[in-house]
RNA sequence: GGAGGGGUACUCAAGCGGUCAACGAGGGCAGACUGUAAAUCUGCUGGCUAUGCCUACGUAGGUUCGAAUCCUACCCCCUCCA
């Protein structure tokens, strides 16, 4: 029984709801290990860190004993997103859908038990549906309960359009659930009305209808708009180790306690330890640390976590050169080139125009000295390190 | 089908005949400072064979010494009516 309490508790750790009010506890009551269903989207196999806050908690309950599906969402991915802000996505072929099914396999088993997890595909029973199954389906629900959708209402209210396959979506999502016997089904709090309507579509097939889990969406390093690609505010899970070291060390100290909270294995009861030491006077630097540290270390290994920070350290606090310069030859002309084309060439920069404005903001330096003329020009023949601001840097041979 | 409104740089958004490579905000980049690539402050933010030239304000033409600004046609988006 206590065994079960605890269970709950950190399952619930980080969840923004549980519904309905206390099922979850009911269904762990049951004792058997129940399947947890998470769908996902095909055509983005990239994932961020944000995209683990719900992987951490399908991991959780792999580690008590339950079923995690991680079930890819093909079927949708062949029509094409509904609610395409942007120009309608080009259907996936099979091959595409194969190729991004295994790039989610290698990032999310990183944090998933392979043995344990179970990848599942919608299309294996929604194709087999066919249209008088479909238009069944449809059956199951009315069009005053899908205007409950604050969106969908919002924009029927408008007089914006909504097209009628917008509302077979949340059907098959929930009709993946009747075929998976789904107990639990989590995604993020712009899913919950998706997720719902997987209960009511259970409960019109007879079954048990499933838990429902909304989990935050964490917000980006920019600390305003949600973690995604398209804003440029991510950290990708594949990057190598120093960008991503980099990266949490540079979102606000303010921004680090929703990290701790989302991203972190740590027991909460740690976390509050580490917000009691800043007050007392702790530099929240070195408490951030710890978060690149453990994130680092859970994508890549602790190495390359420790190499990363003392790298950080080096570069940044004693203003060192990175161990690892990219090597470059460079053409010249007329014996010589100007600093701008040359720090174009190198990639540094992106036009001659940019160089010219980096030289007269002090970015640009040779072998660490800094230049003041834009008009100078390296000789041919030679190797210097140019570096443009804090973070570029070259060994440039000029040829 | 009819009536209106609108398309400006990475995004939002001014401008409505010259001083507009285009106000302002956000973002991005750089410098200073620091406790970190936090915070704060300052500057920059089309390209080039570079103190001048070229390309840019939906597309194509036109008026004008001169247009993002005026005219014509076309394309696209939105709202209302049918």
């Amino acid at each position: 029984m206590t065994e079960i309490k605890e269970q709950f508790a950190e399952l619930a750790r980080g969840t923004d709801e549980i519904l309905p009010d206390g099922g979850l506890a009911e269904k762990l009551k049951l004792g058997r290990p129940l399947n947890i269903k998470v769908g996902f989207d095909p055509t983005a196999p990239d994932l961020h860190v944000g995209h683990t806050v719900i992987i951490n908690k399908m991991r959780q309950f792999q580690e008590f004993g339950h079923n995690v599906v991680f079930l890819i969402g093909d079927f949708t991915g062949m029509i094409g997103d509904p609610s395409g802000r942007d120009a309608t996505r080009p259907p996936l072929t099979l091959e595409q859908i194969e190729a991004n099914a295994a790039t989610y396999k290698e990032q999310v088993f990183k944090i998933l038990d392979p043995d344990k997890t179970i990848v599942d595909f919608n299309s294996r029973w929604l194709n087999e549906l066919g249209s008088p199954g479909l238009i069944k389906l449809a059956a199951r629900y009315t069009v005053a309960r899908m205007l409950e959708r604050d969106d969908f209402s919002k924009r029927f209210a408008a007089g914006q359009s909504i097209s009628v396959h917008e509302f077979l979506y949340p059907l098959a999502q929930a009709y993946d659930s009747v075929a998976l016997k789904t107990d639990v089904e989590m995604g993020g709090t712009d899913q919950k009305f998706n997720l719902l309507v997987g209960r009511h579509i259970q409960n019109s097939f007879g079954l048990e209808q499933q838990i429902v889990i909304t989990l935050p969406l964490l917000e980006g390093l920019d600390g305003v708009q949600k973690m995604s690609k398209s804003y440029g505010n991510y950290i990708g899970i594949t990057e190598p180790a120093g960008e991503m070291f980099g990266k949490v060390m540079s979102i606000s100290d303010e921004l680090m306690w929703r990290y701790f909270e989302l991203l972190s294995f740590r027991p909460l009861a740690d976390i509050a330890a580490l917000k009691t030491a800043m007050d007392e006077g702790r530099n929240p630097r070195d408490i951030k640390f710890e978060l690149a540290n453990e994130i680092v270390a859970r994508f890549h290994d602790q190495a390359a976590a420790e190499g990363a920070q003392a790298e950080f350290i080096a570069r940044f606090q004693k203003g060192a050169m990175p161990d690892e310069i990219e090597e470059l030859t460079v053409a010249s002309k007329d014996g010589g080139l100007g600093i701008a084309h040359l720090l174009k060439e190198a990639g540094l920069v992106n036009s001659t125009s940019e160089a010219f404005r980096m030289v007269k903001q002090g970015a640009v330096k040779i072998d660490g000295e800094r230049v003041d003329d834009r008009d100078v020009t390296v000789a041919a023949g030679t190797t210097h390190i140019y570096q443009v601001g804090k973070r570029k840097f070259a060994r440039v041979t000029l040829s």
